[in-house]
This record gives C-alpha cells, sequence and structure tokens, in this order.
DNA sequence: CATGCGTGGCT
DNA sequence: TAGCCAAGCAT
C-alpha cells in the first residue's frame, strides 16, 4: 500500500505562484459578490475566452441584482444568446428574485444560504463564498479535480459524486484563513493554464511538481480517470422559413427543457419531403405560393444531435396568419430582439431569402 | 447515481 | 470529419 500524499505541502507554493501569474481577467477587477457570481454561473461548463465578451455585455445591462431580478425573459435570454444551458440565466433571475425579497438586495455572506439559491451549487457557493467574502470553503470544479487526482496519482472517477465530495472535505482543511479565495483560485488557475488535459500539462512550470506524484510515476496523461459517457441520440428535423414579405414566423419554446424559453424557426420531427411540408403549412392555416428546398445542417448538442433539413416557403398575406400560432416578425427585429439558439444558426442565414420576387426566380410555384 | 441541459474550439 | 471537452446544477 502506497502513503497518502499529504497536501499540506501544495498550499504556499500554490499562492506564491498565483501572485505572479493570474490572468487578469474582466470579472477579477473587483470582487464584488454579484460580479462574482455572474462571471462563475457563466463558467459553468464553458471556456474563459467565451466568456468574456458576455460578462461584459451583462454587466452593463444588468449592473446589479435588482436590474438582474426585474429584467424581461426574452431580454435576459437574448444576453445570454449563445452561451449554452439557458437554465443557468433562468435560475440566475429567480435567485436574484430572493435576494431582493430575502435578503434586502443583500448577498448572504453565508456558504449555506448561498447553496440555497437556484443555480448555486457545492463550486459557485464556494467560490462566491471564499473570493467575496473571504469564507474559507472549497471550490472544487473540473480545474480542481484533475490537479488533485494527478498530485494524488489517484485513478478514482472524479465524475463520482462521492469522489468529489471526498476531495472538498479533503481540501476545506488546506484552505488559509486570510487567503481563502487567493487559494481556490490558485488550484483553479493551475488546472487551466499549466495543468490542462489532453496530453499537454506544463509540468516543467508547474510549482506543484515537487510533490506531484502524477509526475514522479509518469502517468500525468492517464488522469484524471472519467468514466466514458453515453452516446448521443439522433434527431432528424425539418426546418422551415415561412416568409411573409419582409416578415418570418417564429415562436416560443415550451418553458420547460431543451432551449426552454427561446425562439425558434418552425420545425417538424422528421426529415420531410416537399409535398408534406405543404401539407403541413396548409393544416396551420397558411397559403404556400413557392417552395425552395435548403441544404441540410446538423447541430450537435451535449445530449442530442439534430440532422436537419430545410425548406424556404413564401406565403400568400392573409389576414388570420396569426391563427398559425407563429409570430410573424420582420427579419430586422427578428434578429435583434429575439433570442434564437445556434441550432438554427444554419438556416437563420435564409431570413432575408427572397423567394416571392419575379426577379430572384427562386423556388417552385406550388 | 444517471441523465438532461449548449456551444464552439481543438485535435 | 467526428470526437472530446470547458470554472456544474437540477432532478
Amino acid at each position: 500500500m502506497t502513503e497518502e500524499t499529504s497536501l499540506e505541502q501544495i498550499v504556499m507554493p500554490l499562492l506564491s505562484w498565483y501572485d505572479g501569474h493570474a490572468r487578469v481577467l474582466p470579472w477579477r477587477e473587483n470582487t464584488a459578490p454579484y460580479r462574482v457570481w455572474v462571471s462563475e454561473i457563466m463558467l459553468q461548463q464553458t471556456r474563459v475566452e467565451a466568456v468574456k465578451p458576455f460578462f461584459e455585455r451583462f454587466m452593463k445591462a444588468l449592473p446589479d441584482v435588482s436590474a438582474l431580478a426585474a429584467c424581461p425573459e426574452d431580454e435576459l435570454l437574448k444576453l445570454w444568446e449563445g452561451l449554452g444551458y439557458y437554465n443557468r440565466v433562468r435560475n440566475m433571475q429567480k435567485a436574484a428574485q430572493v435576494i431582493m425579497t430575502e435578503y434586502s438586495g443583500e448577498f448572504p455572506a453565508d456558504f449555506e444560504k448561498l447553496l440555497a439559491l437556484p443555480g448555486i451549487g457545492s463550486y459557485t457557493a464556494g467560490a462566491i463564498s471564499s473570493i467575496a467574502f473571504g469564507i474559507p470553503m472549497p471550490a472544487v470544479d473540473g480545474n480542481v479535480l484533475r490537479v488533485i487526482s494527478r498530485v494524488k496519482a489517484s485513478y478514482e472517477d472524479v465524475l463520482k459524486q462521492s469522489v468529489k465530495n471526498a476531495m472538498e472535505a479533503e481540501i476545506r482543511e488546506l484552505i488559509p484563513k486570510e487567503r481563502a479565495g487567493d487559494f481556490n483560485q490558485a488550484l483553479i488557475e493551475i488546472g487551466a493554464i499549466v495543468c490542462v488535459p489532453n496530453g499537454k500539462a506544463k509540468c516543467e512550470e508547474c510549482p506543484l511538481a515537487f510533490c506531484c506524484r502524477a509526475k514522479a510515476e509518469g502517468i500525468v496523461d492517464e488522469l484524471p480517470k472519467k468514466k466514458a459517457k453515453k452516446g448521443r441520440r439522433i434527431e432528424d428535423r425539418t426546418v422551415l422559413i415561412l416568409k411573409d414579405g419582409d416578415r418570418v414566423a417564429i415562436r416560443k419554446r415550451p418553458a420547460k427543457g431543451l432551449l426552454a424559453g427561446l425562439y425558434e424557426l418552425p420545425n417538424l420531427d422528421g426529415n420531410l419531403s416537399e409535398q408534406q411540408v405543404l401539407e403541413q403549412v396548409k393544416e396551420w392555416g397558411l397559403s404556400p405560393l413557392r417552395i425552395l428546398p435548403l441544404a441540410g445542417a446538423k447541430h450537435i448538442f451535449s445530449h442530442v444531435e439534430w440532422h436537419m433539413t430545410g425548406y424556404a416557403v413564401s406565403l400568400e398575406e392573409t389576414d388570420h396568419m396569426e391563427d398559425s400560432g407563429f409570430l410573424f416578425i420582420e427579419t430586422k427585429e427578428t434578429e435583434s430582439s429575439y433570442p434564437i439558439p445556434a441550432a438554427f444558426a444554419a438556416y437563420a442565414e435564409y431570413l432575408d431569402i427572397a423567394l416571392g420576387e419575379e426577379k430572384y426566380r427562386k423556388g417552385k410555384e406550388v
């Protein structure tokens, strides 16, 4: 049986390294709880470079908890459009409303109270607690799991909750009372820029190399161990650009499930033929004039893959088009004001397609 | 504990 | 190209 690595020895080297290597990031300008919170939610499962522009724009539009709590849903989702995992921002607004009503608009400086807010789990509660309030609680994310697994040469599956719980308990005992936030961020930072995955760890510049068992044993690239994910299911869909002059049909998605509350182009289950599409359009009470098949497209979500086929259909203008259940919106307004997920990007390209005008001669008469 | 929930960059 | 993955949380 091999000995347990004492993690005590990583604390001082880690802090010293962080003092000289912490990246300059927009959300590190100051550690106001609201800023820490917004950045931590955005960073969940999302790359730092992707977050930067979203963070700046979000803070400008909604500078405090009060503004977030009161923001109309469509505006809120528009600010998040392109970041993905949209429940993050919906939960964030719910939490903002709780903070307004239960805590007079001030973040509670209390790990358990933070943990109880919608969208805040143990990692985020630890991050806000330590970074914004100096509370010595751990913030164990994927970076930390990787770094510590390597230092300890542990082959335990880091995706298991039990393994994460054990690591949180272990790290909790290490946190220096005076620098809780810096310690947590240093551990994350090491994982983000030195102890990186995919066979590219920069051990030669790592302040923990002196005590890293994975490095000593030459197994850095084997860790952390993660159980293989399940494959994605494939769904065939048919996406439609339904055009009435300069307006295009969109609709709001249901409040729960995939892309909840966002707007979408009309779309149907299966890869349908022109005839099937025309029948469906008529069933919606609309009158198709011309139809044009569009290039196929694929969109990959985390757990499902859409294999799409598309058609542009021009419609005769009638006075009961809204009976179809769709909104008919000017294409310019569609792009500026309605949150439409990236899944539809390949077909949103065709929003301004002209089918009805003679000069284009596009599409088949129906 | 397993699964649902986005997106875009990199290999 | 297809797969992997990046500062998780809710159910």
